[in-house]
This record gives structure tokens, sequence and C-alpha cells, in this order.
DNA sequence: GACAACCTGACC
DNA sequence: GGTCAGGTTGTC
């Protein structure tokens, strides 16, 4: 499941071999995947150049020669990878790019993900764009206090919720406020400044530490080159329920919030 | 603020 | 055969 780490490797490892080269052919083999942009036809992209790569959130966006961009959005089992991967049913290809010296295949299993072909003029006003929240990387803690304490759920749930901080998804979460020692279930208004401080101190950490070990492969994320990510070695608590916290060494809890699992010690998280 | 919907594969 | 996984949108 990509959350900022693992998109975020995935565009380093993009952009390491794609950026520079021109499309030769683009192509969308299933339509659900595509959304209704300003162009349908991926062959709009053929003869531009790949100019950059970058991410927003959990959103990887193309910028291509004379004004095109594309944004992808890989939800819970897409897949952008520089050559075909053998291990990777066919069935699953819904998307491909195919530059000079490299192809791009995009898979998804679920067909959650989304790719949109746009102009560059109207990348800043995308409804999947236009109403993020801050990078986490590039808040101040006061500031991300400040936009904690106005929301009145659950902490955990205001830091899966993209309009708050950009990126962050249920295994960063949780692993987060295990490490500040806050329990998912606290109101986010209600928590101190200090408390807040620490919260945004962890978050850095989390993150900074899951994209120096490439993601995590808890399931079947897979970076840009088909390979797994190291940090489902170095997890804390998301999925480890009834294993001992690491901290502790009492039995960890899984409840559910807002429909999603929340994994957490019950007694160094308060 | 809760919850279904989108999908498929893995697992019981 | 039923349940679960979770990012995001849409609906009540």
């Amino acid at each position: 499941m990509p959350e900022l780490p693992e998109v975020e490797t995935i565009v380093r490892d993009l952009s390491s071999v794609l950026i520079g080269q021109k499309v030769v052919e683009a192509k969308f083999l299933n339509n659900r995947i595509r959304e209704n942009c300003d162009y349908k036809r991926a062959s709009i992209l053929k003869g531009r150049q790949l100019k950059n790569i970058s991410r927003r959130g959990k959103n990887i966006v193309f910028h291509f020669t004379e004004n095109i961009a594309l944004i992808c959005h890989l939800k819970m089992t897409g897949k952008l990878l520089v050559k075909a991967d053998s291990s990777l049913d066919k069935k699953h290809l819904h998307f491909f790019i195919k530059f000079e010296k490299s192809k791009l295949n995009y898979y998804d299993v679920r067909k959650f993900g989304r790719i949109c072909i746009l102009r560059n003029s109207g990348l800043f006003n995308h409804p999947r764009l236009k109403k993020l929240g801050p990078e986490p990387f590039e808040i101040t803690p006061k500031l991300f206090a400040d936009i904690i304490k106005k929301r009145k759920k659950a902490i955990k749930l205001a830091l899966l919720d993209q309009e708050v901080v950009a990126g962050l998804g249920n295994i960063y979460a949780d692993e987060s406020l295990f490490y500040a020692g806050i329990r998912p279930t606290l109101k986010a208004s209600g928590i101190s400044r200090a408390r807040l401080k620490k919260l945004h101190d962890s978050i850095i950490k989390v993150l900074n530490k899951a994209v120096n070990n490439r993601g995590t492969s808890v399931d079947d994320y897979l970076d840009g080159f088909g390979q797994r990510g190291n940090f489902q070695n170095q997890i804390a608590v998301y999925g480890k329920t009834g294993q001992p916290c690491p901290n502790c060494g009492i039995q960890l809890k899984r409840i559910v919030l807002g429909g999603r699992s929340a994994h957490f010690c019950w007694k160094c998280q308060k």
C-alpha cells in the first residue's frame, strides 16, 4: 500500500531512468483507471519529452514538454515499473508509456488507481491536488500543531486525512503515534502542543527512515524496478496485533477506527 | 460523523 | 462461501 515513502521511492527510481526521454507510444489498455481530464487518448503524449517527475502527497506527477502533465495515484495496488515484470499477470497491465530506451508499465490488480492526462494550467486545480494539506517535510512543528488543533476527530483519523497533512497512510500513522506515545483515539484538538511537537518529530523520523529503507513491503508493494522495500522489518506496531510491544512487552492491541484498523500499545500510548 | 462503494486475491 | 485488506470519494 503505497504511502509517502513508497511513492517517493518510486518517483526517484523512475526519475533516474526516464527523465529526458521522448515518448514513442502511450496507451490505456483499460479505461477504468483513466480519469476524465483534458485528454482521453494517451497518444497525446507521443513525441513529447519527459522533463521531470514529482510527488505531491501520494500522487505522482509526470511533467512533459509542451505543457502536458500526467497525474497518477496508485491507491491500493497500483504499480509503476520501468519494465515488464514476468511475475505480474499481464491481465493487470492497464496502461503503458513506451519511451525511446525504456517502457513504463502501470499494473493494478484492483483497479482502484487513477491516471489523468491534462494541461499544465489545470494541474494546480485538479481536485486531487488542490485540496491536499502540506507536505510533512515542509511544515514547522508549530504550523503542524495549529492544523491539528483545529480538528475535532480522533488524532489517527486526522493524520489519515490528506487535507490535514499529505502522504500519511495507515502504516505510518500507526507507527508515528506509537513513537509519540499517543493513543490513536485521542481527540486531536485536545492534545497539548508539547505532545504534538513530539508527534511531528516522530512523523518526520518514521518517514525519513522509511524513505531510506525504500518503503514498506508488508503486502505487495514494489518499487519502480520491481524490488521490495525493507522497512517492513522495522515496523513497531502496524499489523502486530497480539505480539509484544517493542517498548514494554505487553500484547499490542487492534481496534477499528473510522473503518480501518489501528494498532497500538495500551500501556505506552495514552 | 459513519459507512458504503470501488475491486481482487488471500485466507479462514 | 464469507471476510478482510485500505486510499479516496460520495452519500446519508
